[in-house]
DNA sequence: CCGAGGTACTTGCGATTGCAAATACCTATG
DNA sequence: CATAGGTATTTGCAATCGCAAGTACCTCGG
């Protein structure tokens, strides 16, 4: 055992494991959280480069015409932020980007000026029917499909319990 | 019963609801996988903001500096990229703002060329020091305390086997 | 009906991203 | 020992991001 007076190799590991559990004694829920980041992380990834190479829309746009779609064709854009996840200026631009292409419409919300309405068009709904099944799948084969109920279910709850109420953009 | 001509309210809901039986019967995996995101997109927003207003580290670069001293003090870039989840070309900018700042150092691979070593300079051991506590005690209370062992330890083996191989960058 | 303060959305800005091409180096083959 | 092809990393570029500030509109007390 080689001891030197600053520190040797692989003891900064050790002192920052020290530091680990401090914080999370046991290193309780360690391996949990990092295998959250890493699955989020590649499954992202994935199905975003996959559906761009299939059908040309990034899985941002996807998101966008999807929660239309499942809210009956058009909502606010607050509340379609707060479905997509996405950052209130952000969604402004990729509205913008989406009017541009034509699978989005803009409209006046009725009796609020300041509130702006956005509805899928014709050729929003055609884009979103020969996308949705390609992006389905993907979750399916890479997610669905390798986990049993049981997991499925307490990934369900677990992961309820750790969101996070916090304003987006 | 109304019947229009085209779709009446609520009905492209309806129709892109078949839809996604199509590809998930029964909606299987649906609502775990939306928790998934949800979960996700919160957590690491709440993280990154509390973290930076705490210690004015940003979240990829604490992620950064904590693979570092995980792996005793320095990686070669593409092992470090694939541990932190960035992309090669963005742990370049990366590291590059972060030599900037002194916490990490570049060096030339012993015996290959091609190879850069990162490492942890001094300062970035101090700053990891002061900012770790700060990042895991947030990781306990949004992630951790909120879940049980048998919760854990599902997350864990279920999204394990979602990770998928995917080259970044 | 006026004005203060709240809500909804957009925009200026600087920072950051990933892709694809470029660079630099290594290795194996003949 | 030349060179073809592979690996490690960086960079040009165009797109995208969030924050903070700005605009527009609504609401409500007086």
């Amino acid at each position: 055992m080689v001891m030197h007076k600053n520190s040797s190799p692989g003891d900064i590991t050790a002192v920052f494991g020290r530091l680990v559990e401090e914080s999370l004694p046991g290193r309780r829920g360690e391996k949990a959280w990092r295998a959250l980041l890493q699955a989020h992380a590649t499954l992202m990834r994935r199905l975003d480069t996959d559906l761009r190479e299939d059908t040309g829309l990034r899985l941002a746009d996807f998101g966008v015409l999807a929660q239309l779609a499942g809210a009956g064709g058009e909502l606010r854009m607050t509340e379609l932020a707060a479905r997509t996840l996405l950052s209130r200026s952000g969604l402004t631009r990729r509205v913008a980007r989406l009017v541009d292409e034509g699978l989005v419409r803009r409209a006046n919300a009725a009796g609020d000026g300041r509130g702006v309405l956005v509805a899928l068009t014709e050729a929003g709904v055609a884009r979103l029917t020969e996308t949705m099944p390609v992006h389905l799948q993907g979750v399916s084969k890479l997610f669905v499909e390798r986990l049993d109920e049981q997991e499925l279910a307490v990934l369900e709850t677990a992961l309820r319990k750790v969101i996070v109420d916090c304003t987006f953009g």
